[in-house]
DNA sequence: CACAGGATCGTT
DNA sequence: ACGATCCTGTGT
């Protein structure tokens, strides 16, 4: 199994994004100072998807999406939020996985600064709060995982427990996330999105 | 070119 | 429950 604090190889991101999406949890991203551990992320593309940026074919926005796995892919999201994903499959395969929660590593005092003073779970459960703490924007798409300096991903010990399923609530309740119950992961942790439930 | 909607967040 | 804030993809 994968040793904490070890690079992860481009070959672990050329596969199927779900179990790369189960596998992801416990894992840790670095960029600088500040260290996260993946509590809760969310798989699209790999087949048809009709949630998925994917899903009116090759555009200028999802690119990256179809290169090759173990990239980044950052996009802009209601004018204000930036949002990361792994880039998973075989050139070709228009999937990646998004971040949606953490919990801090390292670097808490930076993480609290980028954060607006914040503390608590309140401060890397959403995906537009793990790309502020992790200072992301647009210039990190296409950014390699697998090559140390800049943004990383790390290997680290998987949580002891998984939880998956569809989101329910307000606009989570759609037919194609109950079809596909392994779109939803995240750690038996309380560094869970406010807006994900599992049924 | 106009429009509708969006993989969200923080406040009310 | 709502507003912020702007980019993207689609339709005309």
């Amino acid at each position: 199994m994968p040793q904490p604090g070890r690079l992860i190889p481009q070959a672990f991101y050329l596969r199927p994004v779900e179990p790369v999406a189960r596998e992801l949890l416990g894992c840790l991203l670095r960029h600088g100072p500040v260290t996260l551990r993946i509590t809760e992320v969310e798989a699209y593309g790999g087949q048809p998807d009709s949630a998925s940026h994917c899903r009116h074919g090759h555009t200028a926005r999802n690119a990256p999406m179809w290169d090759p796995g173990g990239q980044a892919y950052v996009y802009f999201c209601y004018g204000m939020h930036h949002m990361l994903n792994v880039v998973t499959g075989p050139a070709g395969d228009g999937s990646a996985i998004l971040i949606r929660a953490c919990e801090p590593v390292c670097g808490l005092e930076e993480v609290r600064r980028r954060r607006g003073g914040l503390d608590g779970p309140v401060l890397l459960t959403g995906p537009g709060k793990v790309a502020q703490a992790l200072a992301l924007d647009l210039g990190f798409t296409r950014h390699p995982l697998y090559l140390p300096g800049g943004l990383e991903l790390l290997e680290g010990a998987p949580p002891e427990g998984i939880l998956r399923g569809p989101r329910v609530g307000i606009d989570f309740a759609r037919e194609e996330d109950r079809l596909r119950p392994w779109r939803f992961a995240c750690a038996g942790t309380k560094w869970v999105s406010q807006r994900t439930q599992l049924i």
